[in-house]
DNA sequence: GTGAAAGCGCTAACAA
DNA sequence: TTGTTAGCGCTTTCAC
């Protein structure tokens, strides 16, 4: 047992050859002759000689995997975008490393110093709420300064010069927005986050637009922010307050947009509750495809912003970068389609 | 700009002095003079020297970074126990990695062999249900044989000897259905997977087990077992229609246990369509204690398996054998227990 | 056709 | 106190 990986140096000894033949004909070299190399590859083989990663990377200066930093693990658009990421640079040989900032600045600066300190080639990274407040992005400057690609997803900064893959929040929203109204809703009711979390800026921002296109003024008291507490359930709580006292006071409120499944599964609480048949009396559409949405009854209609397609993008314009196909200080922004996902709430 | 990395062979050649003095004066070693370790110092942070890693495994034969295999990442549990593994593996300082097997005993084998192409010093891992299926564990041994230490949860298996972190699902099962027994339920409704799932298998029998110590006797009737079906909608239809027709024939249900959240909002959706109200007339708990239990309505009382805690464990087992606090060959079984989350359900 | 040697960035035993 | 050297496993140029 505990056989060990078998190197160059003692194939090359048991067969009485130098180093370099072995390893010019493990790489099948024609410098080599017919008859040594054979021998060679069949020791190897029986040997179960496998290359030594580390060896490589020292050598070649690369290490072919890619780092993802994300706000957090347990949360379903983060974990589909690993997934796509994933999938895609192990199809192009590339492993994938993770860390996790918990929407903390200063995890996120430690992650992105461990990952840079030459473990990894390149870094694909969503901002931490945190960092998005404080506006301090020094960390990713100069890791992109240190010649290391960063590509953006979701949480994007535009101080940033790099390649960036991101949803097309507002036009998401309106077109959420716009379903709605087409079902024959007038009053709107959105549930929104703080405006420092550009998605929710822009969803709201979209919200507003196709109100508006459709000759309605956006009204002040449909639309509520959610406070950024540091206990969810406590958040949850005070939401659902917020969103009840909102219908009380609105009776009219015939339809709800929530910018994510979360704050929907929230809404539908409150309605059961007031026995508010949903969708015959209010409907309600969402952001984020997941397992609420696909879960609760009934089942929400969402707006899916295809977590896995923004990672498997991302991945991709990394390893463009990476492999030089595209070049180094060329940036782009390739934007991801959302599209509705109809299901029994609207 | 793009800096790149300064290396130890650059200072010693800016400075006049040999590598191995300023490897030394940035180790603070007493064997170099306090002037000329403090020049070297000084020009190493001025020029942001930072440890090449790469050469630092190649050197030490360690990477420092632990490789974890799930079967999915887009699943409340194991991104929980992803959780809890990265943040103590980076608290000991080990970096994690992450691969997806999406069951496929395949493409397990294969994230095997490239974690343990030396780029990894151990790996944990949960089984995909294919392996579970074909029995066939020869890359796990010969990857333990090799020298790499592998830590088994949740999906653990019996013929291989290393150290494992499991839930006590059936004792879980237990507490789950005796919670529901003591609410007055004595027709209880089982909504399990198929039994070479060993945690579906574990949860049947802790179910079964409560029902005997209550001189009930498990009836197969109201024992559901899935399907595994490779499109999950569809699956999930089967099921939705299986727990109908189940409690159509059997109006004396008054509770359903379910091993896994994704069941219990099926059986919830059901009793919806029945206007059967829960917990009033069916009370209902399940394992999961994941986001759909959270917000769903009503909310669910769950088993929680403590995810985290199960990944906390699993690397710190992983890193003891690593850092050989633990002999190599003294193998463990931790067993972390599950909690009842008390909700609206029951 | 085969091998010696340098080098990737670093450490550490040993020499000076 | 400082420097030399060998070596971690591999690739690759150049010489034999």
């Amino acid at each position: 047992m505990n056989a060990k990986r078998i190197t160059l140096k003692q194939i090359a000894h048991e067969l009485n050859v130098s180093i370099s033949t072995v390893s010019k004909s493990l790489k099948n070299s024609s410098e080599i002759g017919e008859e040594t190399r054979s021998k060679i590859i069949a020791f190897a083989k029986q040997h179960n000689y496998r290359p030594n990663n580390i060896a490589l990377s020292l050598k070649h200066r690369k290490t072919k995997t890619i780092g993802i930093i994300i706000p957090e693990v347990v949360h379903y658009f983060f974990s589909t975008v690993i997934d796509g990421a994933e999938k895609y640079a192990n199809k192009m040989g590339y492993n994938v490393i993770i860390a996790v900032s918990n929407e903390s600045f200063e995890k996120e600066v430690l992650n992105m110093e461990t990952l840079a300190d030459s473990s990894i080639d390149g870094i694909i990274m969503s901002v931490a709420k945190e960092t998005l407040k404080t506006q301090d992005f020094h960390h990713i400057q100069e890791t992109i300064d240190f010649g290391i690609p960063v590509v953006l997803f979701d949480r994007v900064l535009n101080d940033i010069a790099c390649d960036k893959v991101v949803v097309d929040d507002k036009s998401g929203a309106e077109k959420a927005t716009q379903s709605l109204l087409d079902k024959g809703c007038r009053n709107i009711l959105l549930v929104s986050t703080q405006d420092y979390i550009n998605v929710g800026k822009l969803r709201t921002q979209g919200y507003i637009e196709a109100l508006k296109k459709n000759h309605i003024i956006a009204d002040n008291r449909l639309m509520i922010k959610t406070k950024d507490l540091m206990n969810p359930e406590q958040a949850m709580y005070e939401l659902e307050k917020k969103i009840d006292q909102t219908i009380e006071q609105n009776p009219s409120i015939d339809g709800i947009f929530c910018v994510n499944e979360i704050y929907a599964a929230a809404a539908l609480k409150v309605l059961k509750k007031r026995a508010i048949h949903v969708p015959n009396d209010i409907s309600i559409i969402c952001f984020t495809d997941g397992f609420i949405s696909k879960y609760s009854s009934p089942t929400l209609t969402t707006i899916s912003q295809h977590g896995e397609k923004i990672g498997a993008s991302a991945a991709q314009m990394l390893i463009d970068k990476l492999t030089s196909k595209t070049p180094l200080a060329n940036y782009s922004t390739k934007v991801i389609e959302c599209t509705i996902v109809q299901r029994e709430s609207s």
